[in-house]
DNA sequence: GGGAAGCACCGCCAAA
DNA sequence: CATTTGGCGGTGCTTC
């Protein structure tokens, strides 16, 4: 084996049982269809292969689909699979259940012994899962219903008008209500990973297999920043007058009613509208470019923070404070820090 | 840090 | 008849 994964890595410490984690292995359920996404299914698969590294083997992977068999995914790479149901779920206890997503036109309209399995299969399993668009298959199930979930940011309006029950957020990378988790587009699926591994065990755990696939422990922000969906043309013209007109005003009051007027829309149908096209309510997404018009001006330094705040429409710092914390995960006076470590590297 | 006021959001229904 | 739009009012969150 010239590749072995415990010479690459090393072996780490093993760590002692948790509450949840006993000695037995726990059981992850990896559900696909054809036409899923090998990036939902493999992000995940790699998250829980590296965990065991660190834990010992503490868990046992799995993938099945509804009869089991070859499945052939999107990019057209065939995976195997057990029968939903048989060895999976019924005779060793399973103990997380992650269904993954696909293209969004096949995500609709599953039979109903998909459905029927996925019903079954969440309500024995300890944890429930989705990536990407796999939130539809949970949803089709009833499994999100008064519940708070996220999806694919450019499919969360479809998801919320499918389903009016759910509480949809499009700006999170993943969400957890209690034993559904839910998680944003592709990628996220590793971030949703790391946080059912950190759930298991604790945040060493989760931060050792984060570096080992070299990707952040802990995403900060929601999704839309790398959907970059405030700098791209949304699909309509009205949208993105408004978005200009708050760009070039963004220290003025701008309430929504406002907004709705420079896109000549009623504020009911331009609340509607935004969301569709974004994924995210207006008055959060002018939040959001308040952050973003600050952050490089704080990451620079040579400003005071109280000036930036009031410059880009926060007013006073306590709510750019607020706001910082809310999508970037950490509070101003901690990117600036960062900011200017990063200049002395380079210096 | 608790409580009132204001605002954003959203479901619902009616009108276009 | 279906879809889009606008208004109303309840609810929950943010702000002061």
């Amino acid at each position: 084996m010239a590749f072995g994964a415990s010479v690459f890595w090393g072996k780490r410490h093993c760590h002692p049982c948790t509450s949840v984690v006993s000695a037995m292995s726990l059981h992850i359920v990896f559900f696909v269809f054809p036409g899923f996404a090998l990036l939902d299914l493999s992000g995940p698969l790699c998250a829980f292969e590296l965990a065991n590294y660190d834990s010992s083997g503490a868990y046992r992977l799995t993938v099945v689909s509804e009869t089991g068999g070859p499945v052939v995914s999107s990019c057209g790479v065939t995976i195997l699979s057990e029968p939903f149901g048989h060895d999976a779920c019924a005779h060793e206890a399973c103990d997380t259940l992650i269904v993954s997503g696909g293209p969004p036109h096949l995500m609709r309209g599953a039979s109903e012994k998909t459905l029927a399995l996925l019903r079954t299969g969440a309500a024995q399993a300890r944890r429930a899962a989705s990536v990407c668009t796999g939130a539809f298959l949970l949803a089709e199930a009833g499994l999100l219903d008064g519940k708070r979930a996220t999806t694919h940011w450019r499919c969360a309006a479809q998801l919320q008008a499918l389903r009016p029950a759910i509480r949809v957020d499009a700006d999170r990378i993943f969400i957890q209500d209690g034993k559904i988790w839910t998680s944003a587009g592709v990628t996220a699926g590793v971030d949703l990973a790391l946080a059912l591994i950190e759930n298991d065990f604790d945040a060493d755990v989760s931060r050792s297999v984060a570096r080992n696939m070299v990707v952040y422990h802990r995403r900060q922000g929601g999704q839309s920043q790398f959907s970059a969906l405030l700098d791209l043309d949304p699909p309509t013209d009205r949208i993105r007058q408004a978005l200009t007109f708050a760009r070039e005003r963004l220290h003025e009051d701008l309430p929504v009613e406002r907004l709705a007027e420079a896109a000549r829309l009623s504020p009911r149908q331009f609340a509607r509208v935004f969301f569709a096209d974004t994924g995210q309510t207006p008055a959060r997404a002018i939040d959001r470019l308040r952050a973003e018009a600050a952050r490089s001006r704080v990451e620079d330094g040579l400003e005071p923070l109280e000036a930036i705040a009031r410059a880009v429409g926060f007013g006073d710092p306590e709510r750019m404070r607020q706001s910082f914390i809310r999508h970037f995960g950490q509070p101003p006076q901690a990117l600036r820090r960062a900011g200017r470590e990063w200049r002395k590297t380079r210096d």
